[in-house]
DNA sequence: TATATTATTCGTACTTTTGCGAACAACAAA
DNA sequence: TTTGTTGTTCGCAAAAGTACGAATAATATA
């Protein structure tokens, strides 16, 4: 057991990663994704859960860097965070997409 | 606020990166991934936490199926479930390379 | 058989996450 | 000023996650 904490690069991935660990937080950055208009009231009514829920979702992807939102009153407009999606992107491809050892002695 | 549930595929997904949401899981990943032998001992000598909550970590790892082990008394060694790290890679590649809308009411 | 090696499981403590309804805040409209 | 609309925050409860040392299991070695 080393006594070194993990790099800043592992700490990143996993904080993105931990932001979509949830299948509602994949649903509204699905949707997000592909709407035109993503006010509050849109994502909610495609979630089967409780408006303080869904808040409480948005609020982790906004502190994950993943949306970002807007107030234009009454309501409050969400959206992709262009730059960190772009980051994450490429983060999960160089991560996922590094060359697994091939050995015959790594397991069969 | 709907009654339909997420899809197969956004629990897929969401299981993954539920998986990879810690920086030590990362760690083991990103080791193994690297690694031609990959017992148990070399992994819990690369993080900084107790043998028992490395243990943990490859559990969870193992049921979301991204690595396998096997017992090669008396060790263990342990590698990237390779089949299902490509199913990984892909469906990261799909779901983060979508075409985010990029219409300006969509936040600016 | 006793001992050593290796890793998992158990028991425990603490923190975080998930979820809800109710209360609240901000602002526009009547 | 009162009312309505929209989302967030609060307070709570239940569940899951993180971490550790101790106990255990499995197997080889002395």
């Amino acid at each position: 057991m080393t006594n070194r904490k993990y790099s800043e690069e592992q700490e990143k991935i996993a904080r993105f990663a931990k932001a979509m660990g949830h299948p509602a937080r994949i649903a509204i950055l699905q949707f997000l994704a592909s709407q035109e208009s993503c006010f509050f009231g849109d994502i909610h009514e495609e979630l089967p859960i409780a408006k303080a829920t869904v808040s409480q979702h948005l609020k982790e992807l906004k502190e994950a860097g993943l949306i970002q939102g807007e107030i234009e009153t009454p309501k409050v407009k969400y959206c992709i965070n262009r730059e960190n999606w772009e980051t994450a992107k490429k983060m999960f491809a160089d991560f996922l997409g590094q060359n697994i050892c091939k050995k015959e002695s790594c397991c069969k």
